[in-house]
DNA sequence: GTGAAAGCGCTAACAC
DNA sequence: GTGTTAGCGCTTTCAC
């Protein structure tokens, strides 16, 4: 543990130069000779010189960093779109800082808070809950965007999601291909995102001419919620069920096997994210997947435009997601 | 997006003071009159003053941060400590700066580089690849604690983890009280953590007076990988599995079925680690839960207590795993 | 209690 | 090409 660590004007005595020579040459201005440059990263190197990134930042006034606030670490769709956005923006030349709300509205405020005295240059937010007039307090000072959550446009920010409508409707449209007529969907509920599946799934329905059943999935889309669901679902005698996320689709799984059904050949079952651990053989969920890595580069994309153009008018893209075919449905029994 | 953002410069000069009171009065500094702090707090509101971090942290010479270096984001193993240490941390005045080397050693060092040129007081390490001469350099910088990797011990750098080989033998001898003789062990083949828990179930089974069986899941503890492991070890005829992770574990379960045998009648299935989703009703995997809140606890005091004394001899704590009866272990047939 | 001044480690004009 | 200088926004003596 060294008490000190060497600062730049270290390196220059020992290099027996300015400090100013070695600040060029540490960042690689082709004003310095090769010779001088070559000592002074010599000097650096055996000093174990290492740039202090807060001194710096406040020199240049930019931290080159941007925020990432995510929902939560634990759901896997968010890990992959944090991944790629970590990965995108490394490639510019900005570094992270990654923090999770813990499914806590009010830790995101705090950490959101960290974040901004940091002076992150942007902003990225997964999945938040953040009240509108929090979001555009925030869009007013620094680019953002969100991602996952479309349904609240605010002026200056960006928004990059997966189309819910469309991706439901491609739920339904498969399990009517396989002649499925009476499908019941296993809403999350009042969540935005939940909202937008189920107005997929209605519309679809409507379109095919068939009628929309809907069961609240109560108590948040985990697989324990999604049996409940399921168990009270079956007294409708649905052929299939379209379940708003994977967890709760596995959970409606459960309850229809242990209802002595058989999926698919009894219901079938399509989720929506297409969480890797859906293909797990011994699950093989059908389902909607959601472009994750699509998601993430866009997020990565629209943010760094709009670091350099704040101003620029608002963004909303919504992504396609696509079916992803296994196991769980089949053809309707007649 | 405000050009730029105001300083405490501004505050002062809105409340008719000068910087150092402005300074003393927002770390709550007792010296400042009441009514000159309402005065302050007043015009920085009105402001939306807020601290830079950067200026902050170069003044005092301290970042109040730490770093968490974690080998990926999607394994829901890390992803649980993460967020203990997190809120751990927070709770002692310390931001994090959480970076995932995306399963990518030389990933892992560039931002791990990152983390020190934000000066962090301490630093996580979640289950890395860094080799021993990086994690003994880097010890000497700065304190340092591994977590879930804990078979090279360096210098100055504390150390947690699970008791692998302990947790193994619970495994067997679980196994070995509900009759099963013939217990072969899917391993991960030459990665630390898998090593543990390959001798810890060797060492039971000799306690037991049992042979040991062990077969190496090729190409990762992944579900695929464990399927696979699992067909070619069927042939040997196991009553029971002790498999070295919980994803494989399913991975084999899938395998055993296919091979038209039950689950636990024919042959029972224990995994490593407790993951959240072995719950899962349709799958409800017998585990070896590793302790992850005390493991995240625990790395987080040490790391604390290692910033207040740099020098204090390691510490390696070996926090003990527990068993998780689910549905996939019963009985050995007779 | 309050203000002036120095300095944290770095960069960016600007001279030479 | 290289050195000098003046800050970046903040904290922290040290006078008053």
């Amino acid at each position: 543990m060294s008490v000190s660590r060497p600062t730049i004007h270290d390196v220059a005595s020992r290099a027996g130069m300015s400090k100013s020579l070695v600040s060029l040459a540490l960042s690689g201005s082709p004003k310095v000779s090769d010779k001088s440059r070559a000592k002074i990263e010599r000097a650096a190197e055996e000093l174990g010189y290492r740039r202090n990134a807060a001194a710096r930042s406040l020199a240049v006034r930019r931290s080159q960093t941007i925020g990432i606030l995510v929902l939560d670490l634990h759901n896997p769709v968010f890990a992959e779109i944090v991944d790629v956005v970590q990965r995108t923006v490394r490639e510019r030349g900005f570094s992270t800082m990654l923090v999770s709300g813990g499914n806590d509205p009010a830790r995101e405020q705090t950490e959101l808070e960290t974040l901004l005295q940091f002076q992150v240059e942007g902003l990225i937010l997964i999945s938040h809950r953040l009240p509108e007039h929090t979001l555009a307090r925030i869009a007013t000072e620094v680019p953002c965007v969100t991602v996952t959550r479309d349904d609240v446009a605010v002026a200056g920010m960006d928004r990059v999601s997966n189309d819910d409508v469309a991706g439901a409707g491609l739920a339904v449209d498969h399990l009517v291909e396989l002649g499925h007529k009476k499908i019941v969907h296993l809403s999350g509920g009042a969540n935005p995102v939940s909202q937008a599946r189920a107005a997929g799934y209605e519309s679809a329905m409507r379109a095919h001419g068939l009628e929309s059943q809907i069961s609240i999935v109560p108590g948040g889309l985990t697989d324990a919620a999604g049996f409940a669901a399921a168990t009270t679902a079956l007294s409708q005698q649905p052929t299939a069920l379209f379940v708003a996320n994977d967890f709760a689709a596995m959970g409606a799984i459960a309850a229809i096997e242990e209802a002595g059904l058989h999926v698919p050949d009894d219901v079938s079952v399509i989720g929506y994210d297409g969480i890797t651990l859906g293909a797990l053989r011994n699950i093989n969920l059908t389902s909607i997947a959601q472009p994750l890595v699509a998601l993430g580069e866009k997020a990565a994309e629209r943010l760094l435009q709009r670091i350099e153009s704040p101003l620029a008018p608002a963004q909303h893209d919504k992504m396609r997601s696509r079916l992803l075919t296994r196991g769980t449905t089949g053809p309707a029994r007649s």
